[in-house]
DNA sequence: GATATATGTAAACATATGTATAGGTAGGAG
DNA sequence: CTCCTACCTATACATATGTTTACATATATC
Protein backbone atom coordinates (compact mmCIF):
# COMPACT_ATOMS: atom_id res chain seq x y z
CA UNK A 1 0.00 0.00 0.00
CA UNK A 2 0.95 3.59 -1.10
CA UNK A 3 2.38 5.52 1.94
CA UNK A 4 0.97 8.21 3.24
CA UNK A 5 1.98 11.57 5.31
CA UNK A 6 1.14 12.31 8.90
CA UNK A 7 -1.47 14.19 8.21
CA UNK A 8 -3.30 12.01 6.02
CA UNK A 9 -2.92 9.68 8.36
CA UNK A 10 -4.76 11.65 11.02
CA UNK A 11 -7.75 12.21 8.49
CA UNK A 12 -8.06 8.97 7.88
CA UNK A 13 -7.95 7.76 11.35
CA UNK A 14 -10.47 10.61 12.11
CA UNK A 15 -13.10 9.66 9.46
CA UNK A 16 -12.26 5.93 10.40
CA UNK A 17 -13.42 6.67 13.83
CA UNK A 18 -16.68 9.06 13.10
CA UNK A 19 -18.27 5.88 11.05
CA UNK A 20 -17.38 4.17 14.00
CA UNK A 21 -18.84 6.17 16.38
CA UNK A 22 -21.96 7.14 13.98
CA UNK A 23 -22.60 4.82 11.46
CA UNK A 24 -22.19 7.41 8.93
CA UNK A 25 -19.50 9.55 7.16
CA UNK A 26 -18.31 12.64 8.46
CA UNK A 27 -18.55 15.64 5.60
CA UNK A 28 -15.95 17.54 4.41
CA UNK A 29 -16.92 20.06 7.09
CA UNK A 30 -16.88 18.09 9.73
CA UNK A 31 -13.58 16.94 9.38
CA UNK A 32 -12.88 20.78 8.99
CA UNK A 33 -14.20 22.07 11.84
CA UNK A 34 -12.15 19.03 13.67
CA UNK A 35 -9.06 19.73 12.19
CA UNK A 36 -9.88 23.64 12.85
CA UNK A 37 -8.89 24.63 9.09
CA UNK A 38 -10.41 27.42 7.73
CA UNK A 39 -11.51 26.06 4.51
CA UNK A 40 -12.67 23.13 2.72
CA UNK A 41 -10.24 22.65 0.11
CA UNK A 42 -7.79 21.28 2.31
CA UNK A 43 -9.77 19.01 3.05
CA UNK A 44 -10.61 17.80 -0.02
CA UNK A 45 -7.67 17.47 -0.74
CA UNK A 46 -6.63 15.09 1.68
CA UNK A 47 -9.40 13.16 0.49
CA UNK A 48 -8.44 12.94 -3.12
CA UNK A 49 -5.26 11.61 -2.35
CA UNK A 50 -6.49 9.06 0.55
CA UNK A 51 -9.05 8.19 -2.91
CA UNK A 52 -5.78 7.87 -4.70
CA UNK A 53 -3.94 6.01 -2.30
CA UNK A 54 -6.80 3.78 -1.99
CA UNK A 55 -7.11 4.02 1.39
CA UNK A 56 -10.90 5.37 0.53
CA UNK A 57 -13.82 4.75 -1.43
CA UNK A 58 -16.20 7.92 -2.74
CA UNK A 59 -19.41 7.82 -4.41
CA UNK A 60 -18.74 10.79 -6.33
CA UNK A 61 -21.92 13.38 -6.56
CA UNK A 62 -22.73 12.08 -2.88
CA UNK A 63 -22.88 13.56 0.29
CA UNK A 64 -21.40 11.41 3.05
CA UNK A 65 -20.22 8.60 0.82
CA UNK A 66 -16.75 7.92 2.13
CA UNK A 67 -15.93 4.56 3.09
CA UNK A 68 -12.57 3.40 4.48
CA UNK A 69 -11.12 0.31 2.54
CA UNK A 70 -8.27 -2.06 4.58
CA UNK A 71 -6.90 -1.64 7.88
CA UNK A 72 -9.26 -3.16 9.57
CA UNK A 73 -12.43 -2.20 8.07
CA UNK A 74 -13.04 -5.53 5.91
CA UNK A 75 -16.44 -5.59 5.15
CA UNK A 76 -18.46 -7.93 7.89
CA UNK A 77 -21.54 -9.72 7.35
CA UNK A 78 -24.13 -10.63 10.14
CA UNK A 79 -25.30 -13.97 9.80
CA UNK A 80 -28.57 -15.16 11.75
CA UNK A 81 -28.54 -17.44 15.18
CA UNK A 82 -31.71 -19.64 14.56
CA UNK A 83 -31.81 -20.50 18.28
CA UNK A 84 -31.64 -24.67 19.01
CA UNK A 85 -34.00 -25.62 16.75
CA UNK A 86 -35.09 -28.79 18.51
CA UNK A 87 -38.47 -28.57 16.94
CA UNK A 88 -37.74 -28.50 13.51
CA UNK A 89 -37.07 -26.22 10.23
CA UNK A 90 -37.71 -23.76 8.74
CA UNK A 91 -34.61 -22.54 10.47
CA UNK A 92 -35.01 -19.05 8.69
CA UNK A 93 -38.53 -18.04 10.02
CA UNK A 94 -38.01 -14.43 11.62
CA UNK A 95 -39.34 -15.62 14.89
CA UNK A 96 -36.33 -18.13 15.18
CA UNK A 97 -33.82 -15.65 14.93
CA UNK A 98 -32.65 -15.43 18.06
CA UNK A 99 -29.82 -12.91 17.10
CA UNK A 100 -27.11 -11.29 14.45
CA UNK A 101 -23.43 -12.44 15.05
CA UNK A 102 -21.22 -10.88 12.79
CA UNK A 103 -18.30 -12.25 10.39
CA UNK A 104 -15.40 -11.40 8.39
CA UNK A 105 -17.34 -11.41 4.47
CA UNK A 106 -14.89 -14.28 3.18
CA UNK A 107 -16.03 -16.95 5.61
CA UNK A 108 -19.78 -16.16 4.58
CA UNK A 109 -19.36 -16.26 1.00
CA UNK A 110 -22.67 -18.00 0.31
CA UNK A 111 -26.17 -16.89 0.40
CA UNK A 112 -28.49 -18.54 3.65
CA UNK A 113 -25.55 -19.13 5.81
CA UNK A 114 -26.57 -19.24 9.60
CA UNK A 115 -25.44 -20.17 13.03
CA UNK A 116 -27.01 -23.13 14.68
CA UNK A 117 -26.72 -23.26 18.62
CA UNK A 118 -25.47 -27.09 19.53
CA UNK A 119 -27.43 -29.38 21.94
CA UNK A 120 -25.34 -31.94 23.66
CA UNK A 121 -22.22 -33.21 23.83
CA UNK A 122 -21.90 -35.88 21.36
CA UNK A 123 -19.31 -33.72 19.55
CA UNK A 124 -17.17 -33.33 22.37
CA UNK A 125 -14.40 -34.92 20.56
CA UNK A 126 -14.50 -32.97 17.79
CA UNK A 127 -13.80 -29.82 20.31
CA UNK A 128 -17.90 -28.90 20.19
CA UNK A 129 -19.20 -28.22 22.96
CA UNK A 130 -23.04 -28.02 24.64
CA UNK A 131 -23.37 -24.35 23.83
CA UNK A 132 -21.30 -23.83 21.16
CA UNK A 133 -22.50 -22.15 18.07
CA UNK A 134 -21.95 -23.53 14.53
CA UNK A 135 -21.38 -21.66 11.21
CA UNK A 136 -23.47 -23.48 8.63
CA UNK A 137 -23.22 -22.93 4.90
CA UNK A 138 -26.28 -24.72 3.34
CA UNK A 139 -25.54 -27.69 0.89
CA UNK A 140 -26.99 -30.70 -0.16
CA UNK A 141 -23.35 -32.61 -0.18
CA UNK A 142 -20.80 -33.10 1.86
CA UNK A 143 -17.44 -34.99 1.78
CA UNK A 144 -16.61 -38.03 3.31
CA UNK A 145 -16.51 -37.88 7.18
CA UNK A 146 -17.67 -34.14 7.09
CA UNK A 147 -19.33 -32.40 10.46
CA UNK A 148 -22.93 -31.89 8.82
CA UNK A 149 -25.98 -30.40 10.07
CA UNK A 150 -28.44 -33.25 9.30
CA UNK A 151 -32.35 -33.11 9.61
CA UNK A 152 -34.13 -36.20 10.81
CA UNK A 153 -37.69 -36.33 10.35
CA UNK A 154 -38.36 -32.85 12.39
CA UNK A 155 -35.16 -32.35 14.28
CA UNK A 156 -31.64 -31.26 13.43
CA UNK A 157 -28.18 -32.68 14.67
CA UNK A 158 -24.92 -31.57 14.52
CA UNK A 159 -23.00 -34.89 13.22
CA UNK A 160 -19.81 -36.77 11.19
CA UNK A 161 -21.65 -37.45 8.01
CA UNK A 162 -20.24 -41.16 6.05
CA UNK A 163 -22.11 -42.93 3.28
CA UNK A 164 -21.49 -46.22 2.27
CA UNK A 165 -23.45 -46.99 -0.86
CA UNK A 166 -26.99 -47.27 -0.36
CA UNK A 167 -26.61 -46.66 3.70
CA UNK A 168 -25.79 -43.41 5.62
CA UNK A 169 -24.07 -43.33 9.20
CA UNK A 170 -24.05 -40.68 11.18
CA UNK A 171 -20.92 -40.47 14.15
CA UNK A 172 -21.34 -38.63 17.32
CA UNK A 173 -18.02 -37.91 18.32
CA UNK A 174 -18.53 -39.23 21.90
CA UNK A 175 -17.68 -42.61 22.96
CA UNK A 176 -21.43 -42.25 24.71
CA UNK A 177 -23.18 -42.32 22.03
CA UNK A 178 -23.59 -44.98 19.39
CA UNK A 179 -23.95 -44.08 15.19
CA UNK A 180 -26.96 -43.78 13.96
CA UNK A 181 -27.78 -45.72 10.66
CA UNK A 182 -29.88 -44.65 7.75
CA UNK A 183 -31.01 -46.54 4.45
CA UNK A 184 -31.98 -44.62 1.36
CA UNK A 185 -35.32 -46.27 1.67
CA UNK A 186 -35.90 -43.74 4.55
CA UNK A 187 -36.83 -40.35 3.25
CA UNK A 188 -36.98 -38.45 6.70
CA UNK A 189 -33.30 -37.54 6.29
CA UNK A 190 -31.42 -34.94 4.50
CA UNK A 191 -28.30 -32.63 4.97
CA UNK A 192 -28.65 -29.20 5.61
CA UNK A 193 -25.53 -28.05 5.31
CA UNK A 194 -21.98 -28.13 6.48
CA UNK A 195 -20.49 -26.56 9.50
CA UNK A 196 -17.45 -23.73 8.34
CA UNK A 197 -16.78 -22.47 11.81
CA UNK A 198 -17.42 -23.12 15.68
CA UNK A 199 -18.02 -20.10 18.24
CA UNK A 200 -17.68 -20.44 21.64
CA UNK A 201 -18.03 -18.14 24.07
CA UNK A 202 -16.46 -19.03 27.86
CA UNK A 203 -17.49 -17.03 31.73
CA UNK B 1 -41.40 -2.92 20.01
CA UNK B 2 -44.23 -1.42 18.14
CA UNK B 3 -45.58 -2.77 14.96
CA UNK B 4 -44.81 -1.67 11.91
CA UNK B 5 -46.71 -2.09 8.74
CA UNK B 6 -45.62 -4.38 5.86
CA UNK B 7 -44.90 -1.53 4.15
CA UNK B 8 -42.79 0.03 6.79
CA UNK B 9 -40.63 -2.91 7.11
CA UNK B 10 -40.04 -2.39 3.52
CA UNK B 11 -38.41 0.34 4.04
CA UNK B 12 -36.34 -0.10 6.64
CA UNK B 13 -35.11 -3.66 4.54
CA UNK B 14 -34.49 -1.67 2.01
CA UNK B 15 -32.16 1.17 4.32
CA UNK B 16 -30.82 -2.28 6.24
CA UNK B 17 -29.17 -3.37 2.87
CA UNK B 18 -28.38 -0.34 1.32
CA UNK B 19 -25.90 0.15 4.32
CA UNK B 20 -24.98 -3.12 4.32
CA UNK B 21 -23.73 -2.50 0.72
CA UNK B 22 -22.58 0.77 0.55
CA UNK B 23 -21.47 1.45 3.75
CA UNK B 24 -23.63 4.81 4.08
CA UNK B 25 -27.30 4.95 3.93
CA UNK B 26 -29.38 5.99 1.16
CA UNK B 27 -31.25 9.46 1.18
CA UNK B 28 -34.81 10.03 0.49
CA UNK B 29 -34.56 10.44 -3.08
CA UNK B 30 -32.80 6.64 -3.27
CA UNK B 31 -35.55 5.26 -1.31
CA UNK B 32 -38.28 6.79 -3.48
CA UNK B 33 -36.44 5.86 -6.43
CA UNK B 34 -36.31 1.88 -5.33
CA UNK B 35 -40.23 2.23 -4.24
CA UNK B 36 -40.74 3.94 -7.76
CA UNK B 37 -42.53 6.74 -5.88
CA UNK B 38 -43.53 10.21 -7.43
CA UNK B 39 -42.58 11.99 -4.24
CA UNK B 40 -40.30 12.50 -1.58
CA UNK B 41 -42.95 13.05 1.27
CA UNK B 42 -44.69 9.75 1.38
CA UNK B 43 -40.81 8.13 2.20
CA UNK B 44 -40.26 11.03 4.93
CA UNK B 45 -43.59 9.83 6.41
CA UNK B 46 -41.99 6.34 6.64
CA UNK B 47 -39.00 7.38 7.93
CA UNK B 48 -40.73 9.45 10.77
CA UNK B 49 -42.72 6.60 11.56
CA UNK B 50 -39.75 4.40 11.67
CA UNK B 51 -38.23 6.48 14.31
CA UNK B 52 -40.72 7.61 16.45
CA UNK B 53 -41.23 3.82 16.54
CA UNK B 54 -37.74 3.15 17.21
CA UNK B 55 -36.43 1.26 14.19
CA UNK B 56 -34.31 4.13 13.45
CA UNK B 57 -31.98 6.54 14.83
CA UNK B 58 -31.77 9.98 12.42
CA UNK B 59 -29.33 12.97 12.67
CA UNK B 60 -31.04 16.29 12.14
CA UNK B 61 -29.93 18.69 9.08
CA UNK B 62 -27.35 15.65 8.28
CA UNK B 63 -27.55 14.11 4.53
CA UNK B 64 -27.76 10.44 4.72
CA UNK B 65 -27.63 10.03 8.75
CA UNK B 66 -29.96 7.11 9.45
CA UNK B 67 -28.51 4.44 11.48
CA UNK B 68 -31.09 0.98 11.68
CA UNK B 69 -31.82 -0.12 15.36
CA UNK B 70 -31.60 -3.41 16.57
CA UNK B 71 -33.04 -6.46 14.60
CA UNK B 72 -29.84 -7.57 13.84
CA UNK B 73 -28.09 -4.35 13.19
CA UNK B 74 -26.81 -4.51 16.34
CA UNK B 75 -22.93 -2.67 16.75
CA UNK B 76 -20.25 -4.64 15.68
CA UNK B 77 -16.45 -4.24 16.65
CA UNK B 78 -13.31 -5.31 15.08
CA UNK B 79 -10.66 -7.20 17.22
CA UNK B 80 -7.41 -7.63 15.47
CA UNK B 81 -5.68 -10.72 15.81
CA UNK B 82 -2.06 -10.56 16.44
CA UNK B 83 -0.35 -13.61 14.97
CA UNK B 84 1.15 -16.70 16.80
CA UNK B 85 3.41 -14.42 19.06
CA UNK B 86 5.91 -16.96 19.96
CA UNK B 87 8.15 -14.18 19.72
CA UNK B 88 6.85 -12.14 22.58
CA UNK B 89 5.14 -8.97 23.38
CA UNK B 90 3.97 -5.82 22.78
CA UNK B 91 1.28 -7.79 20.93
CA UNK B 92 -0.73 -4.96 19.66
CA UNK B 93 2.31 -3.14 17.73
CA UNK B 94 0.73 -2.82 14.31
CA UNK B 95 3.09 -5.43 12.56
CA UNK B 96 2.05 -7.81 14.21
CA UNK B 97 -1.54 -7.23 13.64
CA UNK B 98 -2.48 -10.07 10.89
CA UNK B 99 -6.35 -9.14 10.38
CA UNK B 100 -9.65 -7.75 12.23
CA UNK B 101 -12.62 -9.73 13.21
CA UNK B 102 -15.94 -8.92 13.82
CA UNK B 103 -17.47 -9.33 17.15
CA UNK B 104 -20.79 -7.83 18.73
CA UNK B 105 -19.73 -5.14 20.77
CA UNK B 106 -21.38 -6.73 24.07
CA UNK B 107 -18.26 -9.02 23.79
CA UNK B 108 -15.81 -6.51 23.44
CA UNK B 109 -16.97 -3.88 25.91
CA UNK B 110 -13.07 -3.77 27.28
CA UNK B 111 -10.90 -1.81 25.66
CA UNK B 112 -7.69 -3.46 24.56
CA UNK B 113 -9.34 -6.79 23.45
CA UNK B 114 -7.32 -9.05 21.08
CA UNK B 115 -7.25 -12.74 19.41
CA UNK B 116 -4.47 -14.46 19.47
CA UNK B 117 -3.91 -17.62 17.32
CA UNK B 118 -3.56 -21.00 19.62
CA UNK B 119 -0.22 -23.02 18.76
CA UNK B 120 -0.02 -26.31 19.61
CA UNK B 121 -2.46 -29.05 21.45
CA UNK B 122 -2.33 -28.82 24.54
CA UNK B 123 -5.45 -27.33 25.86
CA UNK B 124 -6.83 -29.91 23.23
CA UNK B 125 -9.61 -31.12 26.05
CA UNK B 126 -10.79 -27.70 26.91
CA UNK B 127 -12.16 -28.05 23.10
CA UNK B 128 -9.03 -25.15 22.17
CA UNK B 129 -7.55 -27.30 19.50
CA UNK B 130 -4.54 -26.17 17.42
CA UNK B 131 -4.92 -23.30 14.60
CA UNK B 132 -7.97 -22.08 16.97
CA UNK B 133 -8.14 -18.35 17.64
CA UNK B 134 -9.07 -17.61 21.72
CA UNK B 135 -10.16 -13.61 22.16
CA UNK B 136 -8.37 -12.16 25.08
CA UNK B 137 -9.37 -9.36 27.98
CA UNK B 138 -6.49 -8.24 29.04
CA UNK B 139 -6.59 -8.16 32.98
CA UNK B 140 -4.03 -8.53 35.51
CA UNK B 141 -5.68 -11.42 37.76
CA UNK B 142 -8.36 -14.63 36.82
CA UNK B 143 -10.49 -16.78 38.96
CA UNK B 144 -8.67 -20.02 40.06
CA UNK B 145 -8.85 -22.57 37.28
CA UNK B 146 -10.30 -19.74 34.45
CA UNK B 147 -8.07 -19.93 30.72
CA UNK B 148 -5.71 -17.47 30.91
CA UNK B 149 -2.99 -16.07 28.27
CA UNK B 150 -0.09 -16.34 30.63
CA UNK B 151 3.37 -14.21 29.14
CA UNK B 152 6.53 -16.83 30.36
CA UNK B 153 9.88 -14.65 29.71
CA UNK B 154 8.94 -13.69 26.40
CA UNK B 155 6.42 -16.57 25.48
CA UNK B 156 2.90 -15.84 25.48
CA UNK B 157 0.66 -19.46 26.30
CA UNK B 158 -2.77 -20.33 27.36
CA UNK B 159 -3.35 -22.66 30.23
CA UNK B 160 -5.78 -22.97 33.30
CA UNK B 161 -4.37 -20.90 36.33
CA UNK B 162 -4.01 -21.79 39.74
CA UNK B 163 -2.94 -19.99 42.51
CA UNK B 164 -1.92 -21.56 45.73
CA UNK B 165 -0.30 -18.95 48.16
CA UNK B 166 3.03 -18.43 46.72
CA UNK B 167 3.20 -21.01 44.44
CA UNK B 168 1.49 -20.77 40.64
CA UNK B 169 0.59 -23.38 38.47
CA UNK B 170 -0.18 -23.87 35.00
CA UNK B 171 -2.35 -26.58 33.54
CA UNK B 172 -2.42 -27.85 30.33
CA UNK B 173 -5.73 -29.73 29.27
CA UNK B 174 -3.85 -32.42 28.21
CA UNK B 175 -2.47 -35.60 29.62
CA UNK B 176 0.45 -35.20 27.51
CA UNK B 177 1.58 -32.28 29.07
CA UNK B 178 2.64 -31.55 32.87
CA UNK B 179 2.10 -29.06 34.77
CA UNK B 180 3.95 -25.67 34.78
CA UNK B 181 4.98 -24.64 38.30
CA UNK B 182 6.10 -20.89 39.30
CA UNK B 183 6.99 -19.35 42.55
CA UNK B 184 6.44 -15.55 43.32
CA UNK B 185 10.38 -15.23 43.25
CA UNK B 186 10.27 -15.48 39.29
CA UNK B 187 9.53 -12.63 37.93
CA UNK B 188 8.98 -13.81 34.60
CA UNK B 189 5.51 -14.79 34.75
CA UNK B 190 2.45 -12.57 34.08
CA UNK B 191 -1.37 -13.22 33.13
CA UNK B 192 -2.12 -10.77 29.76
CA UNK B 193 -5.64 -11.54 29.78
CA UNK B 194 -8.56 -14.06 30.45
CA UNK B 195 -9.86 -16.12 27.08
CA UNK B 196 -13.26 -15.06 26.89
CA UNK B 197 -14.29 -17.08 23.61
CA UNK B 198 -13.05 -19.22 21.08
CA UNK B 199 -13.32 -19.11 17.34
CA UNK B 200 -12.40 -22.29 14.94
CA UNK B 201 -13.32 -22.47 10.78
CA UNK B 202 -13.17 -25.34 9.47
CA UNK B 203 -12.33 -26.70 5.72
C1' DG C 1 17.70 27.41 -8.45
C1' DA C 2 13.77 25.07 -10.41
C1' DT C 3 10.12 21.95 -9.71
C1' DA C 4 6.99 19.29 -7.42
C1' DT C 5 4.20 18.11 -3.45
C1' DA C 6 1.88 18.86 0.95
C1' DT C 7 -0.78 21.91 3.23
C1' DG C 8 -3.47 25.68 3.73
C1' DT C 9 -6.87 30.38 3.11
C1' DA C 10 -10.67 32.80 0.70
C1' DA C 11 -14.71 33.10 -1.87
C1' DA C 12 -18.00 31.21 -4.87
C1' DC C 13 -20.77 27.87 -7.16
C1' DA C 14 -23.78 23.75 -8.22
C1' DT C 15 -26.49 20.37 -6.52
C1' DA C 16 -27.74 16.73 -3.42
C1' DT C 17 -30.71 16.36 0.18
C1' DG C 18 -33.85 17.12 4.08
C1' DT C 19 -38.12 19.56 4.94
C1' DA C 20 -42.57 21.83 4.36
C1' DT C 21 -47.23 23.06 2.37
C1' DA C 22 -51.38 21.56 0.14
C1' DG C 23 -53.89 18.06 -1.05
C1' DG C 24 -55.91 13.15 -2.37
C1' DT C 25 -57.50 8.03 -1.60
C1' DA C 26 -58.37 4.00 1.02
C1' DG C 27 -59.38 1.34 5.10
C1' DG C 28 -60.14 0.52 9.94
C1' DA C 29 -62.04 2.12 14.69
C1' DG C 30 -65.27 4.31 17.35
C1' DC D 1 -70.97 8.44 9.54
C1' DT D 2 -66.85 10.51 11.41
C1' DC D 3 -62.27 10.42 12.63
C1' DC D 4 -57.80 8.70 12.44
C1' DT D 5 -53.98 6.61 10.26
C1' DA D 6 -51.36 4.73 6.32
C1' DC D 7 -49.96 5.97 2.07
C1' DC D 8 -49.36 8.69 -1.85
C1' DT D 9 -48.80 13.06 -5.62
C1' DA D 10 -47.22 17.71 -6.73
C1' DT D 11 -44.51 21.56 -5.92
C1' DA D 12 -41.54 24.41 -3.63
C1' DC D 13 -38.03 25.89 -0.32
C1' DA D 14 -33.77 26.00 2.70
C1' DT D 15 -29.51 24.33 3.48
C1' DA D 16 -26.09 20.84 3.88
C1' DT D 17 -22.55 19.39 1.15
C1' DG D 18 -19.31 18.39 -2.64
C1' DT D 19 -16.64 21.04 -6.03
C1' DT D 20 -13.97 24.66 -8.17
C1' DT D 21 -10.88 28.75 -9.03
C1' DA D 22 -7.24 31.62 -7.38
C1' DC D 23 -3.57 32.23 -4.44
C1' DA D 24 0.06 31.45 -0.52
C1' DT D 25 3.78 29.03 2.12
C1' DA D 26 6.73 25.55 3.52
C1' DT D 27 9.45 21.41 2.54
C1' DA D 28 11.60 18.09 -0.03
C1' DT D 29 13.78 16.56 -4.53
C1' DC D 30 16.44 16.90 -8.51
Amino acid sequence: MRKITDRQKQVLDYISDFIDEHAYAPSIRDIQNHFGLKSTKGVKDHIDRLVEKGYLNRAEGTARALEVIGNGRKASRKIPLVGTVAAGLPLLAEENIEDYIPVTADMARTEGMFFLRVNGDSMINAAILDGDLVLVRPQPFVEQGEIAVVRIGDEATVKRFFRFNTRVELLSENPDYKPIVYYDDDEDIRIVGKVTAVYRTLE
